[in-house]
DNA sequence: CGTTAGCCCTGCTGGC
DNA sequence: TGCCAGCAGGGCTAAC
């Protein structure tokens, strides 16, 4: 079977060239278990796609996650409304200032606008920010040059640390073998508001940007 | 067109 | 101990 991503859709490939489309959100977890799925860890339980003798159960606490069958026909469709992967060679400086231009707008929320930049969400928004210095209210037209430089370095190594980490589990999210990612006993700001800053030692500020919880030193980011 | 607010949902936390 | 308000957030839609 086909797997693959775009932005934070994972999908599966059917026959005849649909796909499953899956989004986790939140809460959502694929476990990897024997058929038939044991009664214990059904809470929550949302689907399961079974295959020959295994299968992949889809939990999902708080139900904002979802599946759907996307026909072969309405795929490239579908996929426009996502924006460049961050992770693509083809993302860099100059492709993130060209997003940032002209637009005044938090640059964090930029940052999470999935119509722009596909894949990068509150928690690697946060991260990245700190990592590049720079204040999640500053109008995006006003980053670039050095700070664009800065911001599109800081996206991929966040985005790639916290891959090679595994994710973060601060609540619920389990890989498909249910171990905990590790991100989150990284976490500089995100998460940390009073603490202090690991760079200044300043006090790590928590606001709210396009009704996201934000976490960010006032001391670091400017 | 660009941008923002509200909604969906449930479990956990903090205050009393 | 129990109750309850508030919070967490990705993406969609409505509204400005």
């Amino acid at each position: 079977m086909n797997v693959s991503r775009r932005g934070k859709y994972l999908l599966l490939g059917l026959d005849k060239g649909d796909s499953l489309v899956l989004h986790l959100r939140m809460t959502g977890r694929l476990t990897a278990t024997r058929l038939p799925v044991p009664h214990t860890g059904r809470k929550h339980l949302r689907l399961v796609l079974a295959f020959d003798d295994e299968a992949l159960a889809f939990h999902d606490v708080r139900r904002f996650g979802t599946a759907t069958i996307l026909p072969e026909a309405e795929a490239s469709g579908y996929w426009k409304r996502l924006g460049v992967e961050p992770l693509e060679r083809t993302f860099n400086s100059r492709e993130l200032e060209k997003l940032l231009d002209d637009r005044k707008r938090p640059v964090k929320s930029l940052l999470l606008d999935q119509s722009l930049i596909a894949g990068i969400g509150n928690i690697y928004a946060d991260e990245a920010l700190f990592a590049a210095r720079i204040h999640p209210l500053r109008p995006a037209r006003e980053v670039a040059g050095n700070e664009a430089a800065r911001l599109a370095k800081a996206i991929k190594e966040t985005l790639r640390r916290a891959i090679r980490l595994q994710g973060s589990s601060i609540d619920t999210y389990r890989d498909s073998r249910g171990r905990a990612g590790r991100f989150q006993d990284t976490f500089r700001v995100h998460r940390r508001e009073d603490e202090p800053c690991p760079d200044c030692g300043g006090t790590v500020k928590k606001t709210r940007v396009g009704g996201r919880g934000t976490y960010f030193c006032p001391g670091c980011q400017k």
